[in-house]
DNA sequence: CGCGACGTTGATTTGCCTCAACGATTGTGG
DNA sequence: CCACAATCGTTGAGGCAAATCAACGTCGCG
């Protein structure tokens, strides 16, 4: 299936596996096309499954008690997301996963993951990794907000996400900055009239 | 050895090692006095180790553009520190870890680490589930940042981590919670004015 | 004892939010 | 293919949360 040939690209550029287990490993996951802001994960639902995306974006947020949401992660080709905290606990997630551009993914059931680490334990190490990448972006984010002011945090994500911050509407990059909208026009008009 | 047996026991909490597997393990760490205000990471170096808090509490935190630290994390008795992004990468760490109080560590280097990792596969486990755990703290509190004001977040951190709201000085929390330590203090008089 | 870390308080400033209004652009159904 | 709604970006006036700066009291400890 050829929307699964960048999923085993991505798998092999972390360790090599063989046909068999490839096979094994591809034919697990399902093909899913996705329109422009449909939900992958609502919160208040269990997250059971993981997501690949193949192309497109999808960004991950919760919302907080005034009703105002906010971005925790953004996702675009060849990238991992899931709401994490659910998928290992088993609770109820308290994000929300949403596309915001048509996209197309492969996902995988949770029962058929764990049957994957067992039969093919050294996928483990794929995951691991994944999660590590995700856990040091998190971390200089943090680092990030409470060292900087809003318009350094954006000059720095326009230099760390280019591909991102093309595509991306900036109602939902100041969702990531954890601004307003309005706020960062103003920072924009700052820059323009600086650069 | 002793000191040697919280390790034991929080390994047993979450697999069964045999004897010789857990002999295999804790031959491979070291135990560690340290006194107060003692670094384990100093930034610019790279983390070649892995600390298991036995007793006592640690920080790991940045240090901004214009001098200022800000908390990342803590840790305190059964608990990890080290930073993952270092290990890794083996990139120099921009964050430096230090004892807020005299302690007790078991430490593993890297390559004793990585050669558990081959001899006992299932340790990965832990380690994987560890990082899941940091990781769903760091993504609970970037949310928490973005949703609420200092007074609510001090109250969170007091109701999630009562143990370390007790020995911990203000100074510590404020930087945690990303406010300078004036603020909490003016928090803290608002809220017994209030209570 | 005296020094350094810690906590507190007040006056002032600032980064960012709120609310409101208004073009521009996109998209969608008739 | 146009009309209209919805989304997005911008601008301005005013307000609030938190920082800054400075001063001072307390406590533990070498």
């Amino acid at each position: 299936m050829n929307s699964k040939r960048p999923l085993a690209n991505f798998l092999e550029s972390f360790i090599h596996f063989s046909e068999e287990e490839m096979n094994l490993i591809t034919e697990s996951f399902e093909v899913e096309k996705i329109s422009k802001r449909q939900k992958l994960l609502e919160s208040g639902k269990v997250c059971k499954e993981y997501f690949f995306v193949v192309r497109g974006c999808f960004r991950m947020y919760g919302i907080d008690d005034r009703g105002f949401e906010h971005n925790i992660q953004f996702a675009a080709q060849n990238d991992w997301i899931a709401d994490i905290s659910s998928f290992y606990t088993g609770k109820p997630s308290l994000l929300n996963i949403e596309s915001l551009e048509t996209s197309e993914i492969l996902k995988i059931h949770q029962k058929d993951l764990y049957r994957l680490f067992e039969k093919i334990p050294k996928i483990n190490r794929v995951f691991k990794v994944t999660i590590e990448h995700k856990y040091i972006e998190l971390q200089n984010r943090v680092m990030q907000t409470f060292s900087s002011t809003a318009d350094q945090r954006y000059l720095d994500f326009l230099e760390q996400y280019p591909s991102l911050s093309n595509r991306l509407p900036n109602t939902q990059i100041a969702s990531y900055l954890g601004i307003t909208p309005e706020f960062l026009s103003k920072i924009r008009k700052n820059l323009t009239n600086k650069g």
